[in-house]
RNA sequence: CGGGAAGUAGCUCAGUCAGGUUAGAGUGCACGGUUCGGGACCGUGAGGUCGGCGGUUCGAAUCCGCCCUUCCCGACCA
């Protein structure tokens, strides 16, 4: 590919729409352009990174008996309504009407598609399993795209979806999904990638875990242990909670607290800890449609228009020991809810609670859902609100003042906590989710009916799973990763071009020889090069070759033919060496193997369950 | 959806507070010349519904109102 006609030109200074600093380079460098928020286009040298990515997803995939397909982007309604989801899903779920009045969703994944193949193809169990993926655009419409391709409404996914006689088969392909996923991301040069516990979200089902690389740009928190290798995220993550204090429940009373709406004022103001309180947090939580989630209330319980069945909305009271945090994903788990968000004043004050000075004691039952952190549960004597203004109440007890409608763990693992599994203190990270792999049982196949027969004539439904790979993402994150400050410095694999050659000296019939006989020999050995032949100064094209960020840099001049041939430097080194001319081929060949080597080493392909989850 | 910021040339931005000739700079682009190993230099030129609509005013990029878009934080999220 020559540079004098690759569309399109970089940019000298980055496009304001960002600040993040691998995407900018990703505007800069001529990979993508932004359309409107969210949505990307990718341009040539994009275009060949992310077909450079795919192509690492594909074999690895194929490695383990995946079969490619190609789904619709488009999916009638009917088939969101048998699986729950056209009520589940909320606006990120685009909606429309096709010229027959037909409701329409777009894909933002396929899990419905795949169980609607299953149930018209499968029929014995001699056809499972199988393991079906493909690499297709999603459609979701975020309520915040950011970053860039890090969070995009319309991206590049691999998915995959396994069908299995029973779970056991589902562990199999599961495990094998978890040693493939290793391989992809390492191969593409995020060498540095944590596998950890996570919620199962919207997919529905039991075990999941998410790919995550560490990033201070990432959006999830992750929970974990330096020394045992337990991870999760922290919307899931355990941790061992501090013993109660060993004391007999002690009598109610009743303090005057006046100003001390926060734990931090009433701490200070009643000389005790944190640890001592009970903290109060009210979420109004959608709980869904109705008891019957699935299958046969959907179709009945929807209008024929877009609209989906109202929310039902309850107030829910959260509460966790005044030290400790909510975690909002544990406590939507735990009352079951389709989301939460905080709770209003008026609302709270409706239910006969009093911000800042509310508690469980004396509420009117049924007002307010109560939901306990474990912990609290067990502690004795803590101080807790009297729903009055200034006033508290001192040794409130779970269980004498007040009964809880639910107990769980529903507090956020903070930094220092001890790990559940070692006791070493747990660390909090941030991370880039990559990749996820989903255990979803029946939760699919059940509600739209697909079975299989076994040997006996007995129908079962099929067992799945789901794997998901964000292939933009990959490349966010190895653009964020393999950079430095004069550009990109992109590994071998997922590189557009192996080689960035440098054409110096103008005309020079002396160079454009040398040149063209290198091209023309690399082209032969099948080795991409970028062919800087443009009329620009020397500057330029060195500046550019750094900003765009190809791993090898072989530059033809006056200066280095009269120093013996051709020049070669790597991106990521600091000196370059000059080969002979008529080797130079070679020489760059080996280069690239060299390049191959050092990747292969970082290459990891660790057994489920790996040393991480456990 | 809540909070914050921004929208002026392809890109990065000044100008807006305090209304007043023909709206500027850098960079990029075109042309000519010089130069040729780290975005070199000189000259000439093209390039603008100042996000949109409405209002105030003799006069609006500038003041007021409404709307749209984008970015950041939060909520949300495979």
């Amino acid at each position: 590919m020559r540079l004098s006609v690759l569309f399109p030109r970089s940019l000298r200074s980055a496009p304001a729409e960002t600040d993040v600093a691998g995407h900018q380079l990703l505007l800069r460098a001529g990979y993508v352009r932004q359309l409107t928020a969210g949505i990307f286009s990718a341009l040539p040298l994009g275009a060949r990174a992310l077909h450079r990515i795919e192509a690492i997803v594909r074999e690895e995939m194929d490695a383990i008996g995946g079969q490619e397909v190609l789904l619709p982007v488009v999916h009638p309604a009917e088939l969101w309504q048998q699986s729950g989801r056209w009520q589940a899903i909320g606006e990120e779920l685009v909606r429309f009407r096709d010229r027959g009045g037909r409701d329409m969703v777009l894909a933002m994944t396929h899990e419905e598609v795949i169980t609607d193949l299953a149930r018209r193809e499968i029929t014995s169990y001699r056809q499972l399993p199988l393991c079906l993926y493909q690499i297709q655009t999603k459609f979701r419409d975020e309520p915040r795209p950011r970053a860039g391709l890090l969070r995009a409404r319309e991206f590049a996914m691999k998915d995959a979806y396994t069908l299995d006689l029973d779970l056991a088969g589902l562990r199999v392909q599961y495990a094998r999904h978890y040693t493939a996923y290793h391989r992809i991301f390492s191969r593409c040069g995020l060498t540095d990638l944590l596998a950890v516990e996570s919620d199962a979200g919207m997919m529905g089902g039991t075990v999941a875990h998410e790919f995550m690389v560490p990033s201070p740009i990432g959006e999830d928190v992750l929970v974990v242990c330096d020394h045992c290798g337990l991870a999760a995220n922290r919307q899931v993550a355990r941790f061992v909670k501090p013993a109660p204090a060993a004391e007999a429940p002690a009598p109610l009373e009743r303090v005057a607290t006046p100003g001390a709406a926060t734990i931090e004022d009433l701490t200070r103001l009643l000389g005790i800890g944190p640890e001592r309180t009970a903290k109060v947090v009210f979420f109004s939580a959608d709980l869904g449609p109705g008891a019957e989630p699935a299958a046969s209330a959907a179709g009945a319980a929807t209008s024929p228009g877009t609209a989906r069945p109202a929310a039902r909305e309850v107030l829910v009271m959260a509460l966790v020991r005044g030290d400790m945090e909510v975690e909002e994903t544990k406590l939507t788990n735990l009352v079951g809810a389709r989301w939460l968000r905080p709770a209003d004043s008026e609302r709270i004050r409706a239910a006969g609670a009093e911000p800042g000075y509310a508690s469980p004691v004396g509420l009117r039952p049924g007002a307010v859902m109560v939901v306990a952190d474990d912990l609290v549960a067990a502690s004795p004597n803590l101080v807790a609100g009297a729903n009055r203004e200034g006033i508290h109440l001192r040794n409130v007890n779970c269980g004498r003042d007040f009964e809880p409608d639910r107990v769980g763990d529903i507090a956020a693992a903070a930094a220092g906590a001890p790990c559940p599994r070692c006791g070493a203190a747990l660390a909090l990270r941030r991370g880039v989710e990559v990749g996820n792999i989903f255990q979803l049982g029946t939760r699919y196949s059940e509600p739209m009916g697909a079975t299989y027969s076994d040997a006996e004539g007995v129908l079962h439904p099929v067992v799945m799973g789901s794997y998901g790979i964000g292939i933009g993402r990959i490349l966010a994150c190895v653009a964020e990763a393999h950079r430095d400050d004069r550009g990109l410095r992109l590994p071998l694999a997922v590189a557009p071009f192996a080689v960035h050659l440098v054409r110096l000296g103008g005309s020079s019939a002396e160079v454009d020889g040398a040149a063209d006989r290198l091209v023309a020999e690399l082209a032969d050995a099948g080795v991409d090069v970028l062919d800087d032949d443009r009329d620009v100064a020397p500057g330029v094209k060195f500046a550019d070759a750094d900003l765009l960020g190809m791993p090898l840099r072989a530059t033809v001049s006056p200066r280095s033919l009269a120093g013996g041939g051709v020049e070669l430097r790597r991106r990521d080194a600091d000196d370059s060496q000059v080969v002979a001319l008529g080797g130079a081929a070679a020489s760059v060949q080996g280069r690239l193997d060299e390049l191959r080597a050092e990747a292969a080493r970082l290459v990891v392909s660790p057994g489920y369950p790996a040393p991480g989850p456990g």
